[in-house]
DNA sequence: GCCGTTTTCGGCCCGACTGTTTTCAGTCG
């Protein structure tokens, strides 16, 4: 159920999530861009549509407690408009601005390629209907009436079309984080019942994986009726669609449904193993149970004798298979039962190894916080490092010798900071650009200035894959190049991986010795864990990083170790869980 | 529409890329 029809069918009012507000504001950004209001009203409302997304706090929150005003971006009128939405539902003022504008480029919105006029014209032209727009619009483009409207053609027709089907496959799955979040809070609420012994999320959240499609959550007790019913009265629940005697399924305002699994303490583990999955990993499971002569069930093991051995824990169940633990990130049918059996699992890197992180960015580029206010958060983290790897300036239009003034100032400003700290050391990187024409952004008599370089791409992810992989290792092969930043440039849900030969990548990753990154920004979770699996086979070395725009950015880090755990690597296999004096020889930085 | 050590008015990033044009508009970061 979608968030209109619940307030249709006058369910309790609806509180809207930060991902609800912001996509309300974008659309008012979208609007006013087609009818051509002034441009710096439609960048106020872009800015508090970003300021939502990247809220730590709910917003509705923050409203209640009368601080809504206190979020960047958000002056008096957006803060009243809020309000209005908080209290009854609508803007009046967002349906005005809207009016006479199709409802449908408003669903069409957010796919690749289709901005404001673009959604306008197709919604208009294409006649798309509400409610069924992208339905309509992946039709037109199929069968070719895309092509030949004012300013679309062949290429981009296909853009769309491919667009258009990634994100129908995709829009039902949620970034890890925003599960991560829902599932809390509902744990959070299970935890205060005295009746829940153990609480713990179920399926690919629990793995780690990339996207989550549902939140499920496991209970141990020996009352689940009671706690059933306890989870039914969810505070966050707008409906009840089941609530049996072990088994419960609401629905939260968002239009997720949560599902709750209970089991007796004693066959707790059971249940647990059985629904974090993988599907494949349990379908081995089963495969090696029988061959042992036994059977596998979410209660439990039945013996050869018929009867179901019960697990209060996953280290029991998998003992009992001859296996060693395995941990939920690793259960995905990847070999990772045969090394179960023959003991040779990885010991998997954890967020409390990392000692510091190598791209972060600050208010000399498009961050959001101060060098001082970076750094005192990354030593508040009990890190030894913190790399700030701000983008370049333009060389165009500054300069070089403004540049090297610049760098210079940059310099100076940390030492500052550095003498001001004891056992803390902040590095003076700098992320540039693979340029179309595989050129670096800056020459090397600029790049040496710095502690060390990040590489990546920012534009033309379409290219052909010859010419992709002649950018990335042209790159590598920089001797002032350390580091290759999220390799794929994927953006989940949004973009796909760029088109590259990894195995040439790897190649001359290993033969340059440089480093590649895994990008914790959960849209980003960069490289994806089968490339780090495959690139750790060349021996290559991997920097764990969180691209940090803000400071609480910083903690992000521990997605980025989950997807490195989910790619098998241990803490010797990541640069940045050593300590600063052994850092400083693998990126062969000089002073500091 | 937001914001302020330049604080109640007057600024607010713009360059790169792409596909579509035939000099540019839309999108993205």
């Amino acid at each position: 159920m979608i968030l209109g029809d619940i307030l249709k069918t006058g369910m309790k009012l609806a509180k809207f999530s930060n991902e609800v507000i912001a996509k309300k504001l974008r659309e008012i950004v979208a609007a006013y861009e087609v009818k051509g209001e002034d441009r710096f009203k439609i960048r106020a409302y872009d800015n508090a549509a970003t300021s939502v997304e990247h809220a730590t706090e709910e917003v509705r929150d923050l409203w209640e407690s009368g601080k809504i005003k206190e979020l960047a971006g958000i002056g008096p009128a957006i803060a009243d408009h809020l309000d209005e939405l908080f209290r009854t539902g609508r803007v009046k003022h967002f349906d005005e601005v809207k009016k006479g504008l199709p409802e449908g480029m408003f669903e069409i919105l957010g796919t690749p390629g289709i901005g404001a006029k673009n959604a306008y014209s197709l919604a208009k032209t294409l006649h798309l209907r509400k409610g069924s727009a992208k339905a309509d619009l992946l039709r037109a483009a199929r069968s070719g009436k895309i092509r030949g409207r004012p300013g679309f053609g062949e290429v981009s027709e296909k853009a769309i079309l491919e667009n258009l089907e990634k994100t129908k496959k995709d829009e039902n799955r949620m970034s890890l984080p925003v599960a991560g979040e829902i599932a809390r809070k509902i744990i959070d609420y299970l935890k205060k019942n005295p009746k829940v012994i153990h609480v713990d999320a179920l399926g690919s959240l629990r793995r780690g994986t990339a996207t989550v499609g549902d939140v499920d959550i496991a209970v141990a007790t020996s009352n689940p009726k009671d706690v059933v019913a306890y989870f039914t009265r969810y505070p966050e629940a707008v409906e009840t669609l089941n609530e049996g005697d072990v088994k419960g399924r609401i629905v939260l305002s968002s239009g997720r449904q949560i599902d709750l699994m209970t089991q007796k303490p004693e066959a707790y583990g059971s249940l647990l193993q059985h629904f974090t999955g993988s599907k494949n990993h349990n379908i081995h499971l089963r495969e090696l149970a029988i061959s042992k002569g036994l059977s596998l069930s979410e209660y439990g093991i039945r013996n050869k004798a018929g009867r179901v051995e019960r697990f209060s824990t996953e280290e029991d169940f998998y003992k009992r298979l001859g296996l060693d633990y395995i941990p939920p990130e690793l259960r995905e049918d990847r070999g990772e039962v045969d090394l179960a059996a023959k003991h040779s699992l990885p010991d998997l890197i954890e967020v409390g190894d990392i000692k510091g992180d190598l791209q972060s960015h600050t208010v000399w580029s498009d961050g959001r916080a101060t060098l001082e206010e970076m750094a005192a958060r990354a030593k508040g983290k009990g890190y030894e490092y913190l790399g700030i790897t701000d983008h370049q300036l333009s060389l165009e239009t500054k300069g070089i010798t403004a540049i090297r003034s610049e760098i210079k100032r940059r310099n100076e400003l940390i030492e500052q900071i550095n003498s001001s700290y004891k056992n803390f050391r902040v590095l003076n990187g700098i992320e540039i650009l693979i340029k179309a024409d595989r050129d670096l952004s800056y020459p090397d008599e600029l790049l040496q200035e710095f502690d060390y370089v990040l590489a990546a791409i920012h534009t033309g992810f379409n290219q052909d894959k010859v010419r992709i992989t002649q950018r990335i290792t042209a790159a590598l092969r920089n001797p002032f190049v350390k580091i290759l930043a999220h390799p794929t440039t994927r953006l989940i849900g949004r973009r796909d991986v760029i088109d590259a030969d990894w195995e040439e990548v790897f190649r001359v990753c290993r033969d340059e010795d440089k480093i590649l990154e895994i990008d914790a920004l959960p849209d980003r979770l960069d490289l994806p864990d089968i490339l780090i699996q495959e690139a750790k086979k060349y021996g290559i070395k991997f920097a764990i990083d969180s691209d940090a725009h803000a400071v609480e950015h910083l903690d992000l880090i521990s997605y980025g170790v989950t997807v490195a755990r989910r790619g098998r690597l241990s803490k010797s296999d990541v640069i940045n869980t050593l300590s600063f004096g052994k850092l400083k020889e693998v990126l062969k930085i000089k002073g500091r």
